[in-house]
DNA sequence: TACTTAATCCGAAACGTTTCGGATCGCTCT
DNA sequence: AGAGCGATCCGAAACGTTTCGGATTAAGTA
């Protein structure tokens, strides 16, 4: 492995000189940067990242904490999360290290990796309300990420959807389709996303004075297939005042609708319309469901890119207020939805 | 944060002692150990990592390196792999980095990160029979540690399944229940583990003068549900010919196949058999299949804690000879296996 | 008594960076 | 001529460990 002494040698230049030519300070002749430069190629230097972690403090590690038993969704959805943040971590030189813990053990886990002092910061998907695990970092001063808005008053840099915009779409969509009963079939209702979601879902049928009706509300910790069958099912078996048209927390959601819908005779979207958020996973592709799902789009690997340069700017010192970045929803109205049947 | 040299100063002792007593060196009396012990947790000392490094040339990381195009039905087996590493290796005290790349920068990125010198080690998954990216690391000295065996001659920790063996059994189960056209619907034909497994397939037809037939024989570079459907519905096109039995490189090809032959209007296990090897994903439980399907079970959650051992091991200078780990598969008979009609 | 030996302890160097506080040199300006 | 300045460079300390090569002491041995 060759160090800063080995090109200072070769140059005979101090070693001082030779870290300050590599670091782009201004102190040091255009010629001799141009000649130490070379040298560090031609030896194939590598700054030993260790040696510099031990005085500049910064280690080149970031981390994600995640409970082995995985909370709001499916592993193709981590695994999107944790492939995009890897990859742009990578483009900042930082190593992104994955921590897999038992759910009674999260807190334990952050804890120790404060205490080691190892990591430089680390992103928190989907915050609660009230999360241990942000207070616990922001207390220690440790710099972090949201993915999602947290109600906590720590301030630290935020990105996410812009939840409440994309379900006043989705719902101004339907209702000027006709549609009367629209039924809302999300996911945790104590997460951020939900809360804003549902605040718009009502602020909606509000707007047009419509009552709000909670047994069209349907929450679940897990957002999957089986969420949407069953509540879907539920709903539909009510009689006369079944709903007319779904929301859907995301595109699994959908899916299980689509087959509730097939296995009770109902056709989509002549009989109900559909409408879903779409996280974009290649697994589960809006455009390829029959007929076509209308959705409001963002999709989640789109998130990683801002959220390591938020964290990354953070790291650096950058002041918390101007880290925050709040995205839009594409709306894509497909074959999904359709105006309400004029019946009496 | 608390260095030695705060507790040497505590305690008046020297720096070495307190780090000799904490790294369980035999001389230093066991008192004083004991007082710096007492000390060390009660001033909540961690050793720094990155110092540490510095010295011994250790990191405490471990990383995998994962091509950003993995099979789309793969993901959910790659987070089983990652869950179950990250894991383990925090039970050494080692951080687990997860690398994405794109799939023609697979070689740069370990490149990059054998010069950089940062990890202690890294695992590789499904080698193929000649690796670059193992022989890259071998050639570099590195630790690297296999899920399935490479046929190169580099002498590198191994971890694996006995596929030959498992294979064995499941023809022999078949074979015993009269089958005689026994279709095989199993993964990449180029690696490992599908070689072995072949190579059983042909070995026990050969055993009772079963001519090898190549058209009972599937290779998919994805191990999909689709891959089971296509094939098996393929294979039943061909009149009397058709297969009485599948074996089933794993479980999803396994559901692909009971689709198929309800489509076909086949009975499970009346008119065709199958068998599958079962990885033991959550997602796809044989028992939970109608009918409960007959499997070789190695569960990849249990490759692990074997895997993680062997390159800690290595990584301390064991020799490689006893670093190899060969796992049997149990061998489930249910209700997707019966004896074959007899019928002229 | 003098010499080994075992049990404990410690000073100092080393790992590869970064950075503080000058040092040197040639110019320009009074 | 002396002061001041800008452009370059560098010595040495520091970050927190580990480890080599003794040093000290007390007990055992001849």
């Amino acid at each position: 492995m060759t160090t800063l002494k080995d090109i200072s040698r070769k140059l005979s230049i101090s070693v001082t000189t030779v870290s300050r030519a590599l670091n782009g300070y201004s102190d040091v002749n255009e010629e001799t940067r141009k000649r130490i430069l070379q040298a560090a190629v031609e030896l194939n230097y590598r700054p030993n990242q260790f040696a510099r972690k031990l005085v500049t403090g910064r280690s080149g590690l970031a981390a994600m904490v995640l409970p082995d038993d995985f909370g709001i969704t499916t592993r193709e959805i981590w695994f999107e999360i944790l492939a995009g943040l890897s990859v742009e971590f990578a483009k900042h030189d930082i190593d992104f290290v994955l921590k897999v813990s038992p759910m009674d053990q999260i807190i334990a886990t952050y804890q120790r990796l404060i205490e080691r002092n190892a990591m430089d910061g680390f992103v928190i998907i989907a915050p609660l309300p009230e999360d241990e695990r942000v207070s616990l970092l922001a207390r220690n001063d440790v710099p972090l990420v949201l993915h999602g808005r947290s109600e906590q008053i720590v301030e630290c840099p935020v990105f996410d959807i812009d939840n409440y915009e994309l379900m006043l779409q989705a719902m101004q969509h339907l209702l000027e389709l006709g549609h009367r009963r629209i039924a809302f079939i999300g996911g945790p209702a104590n997460h951020g996303f939900m809360i804003d979601r549902t605040r718009a879902y009502k602020d909606a049928l509000a707007g047009r004075g419509i009552p709000f009706n909670p047994d069209y509300v349907a929450c679940g910790k897990r957002m999957t297939e089986a969420l949407g069958t069953v509540n879907s099912i539920r709903m539909c078996g009510s009689g006369s005042a079944e709903p007319t048209a779904f929301i859907c927390g995301n595109t699994m959601i959908a899916k299980g609708i689509y087959s509730a819908m097939q296995v009770l005779g109902r056709n989509i979207p002549e009989d109900v319309s559909v409408v879903a958020h779409d996280d974009a996973l290649p697994e589960y592709r809006a455009v390829d469901f029959r007929p076509a799902l209308t959705v409001t789009r963002a999709p989640l690997r789109d998130s990683s890119r801002p959220l390591v340069e938020l964290l990354v700017r953070r790291i650096r010192g950058e002041p918390v207020e101007s880290l925050t970045e709040i995205q839009e929803a594409e709306f894509l109205v497909r074959a999904s939805t359709n105006s309400i049947k004029s019946i009496s």
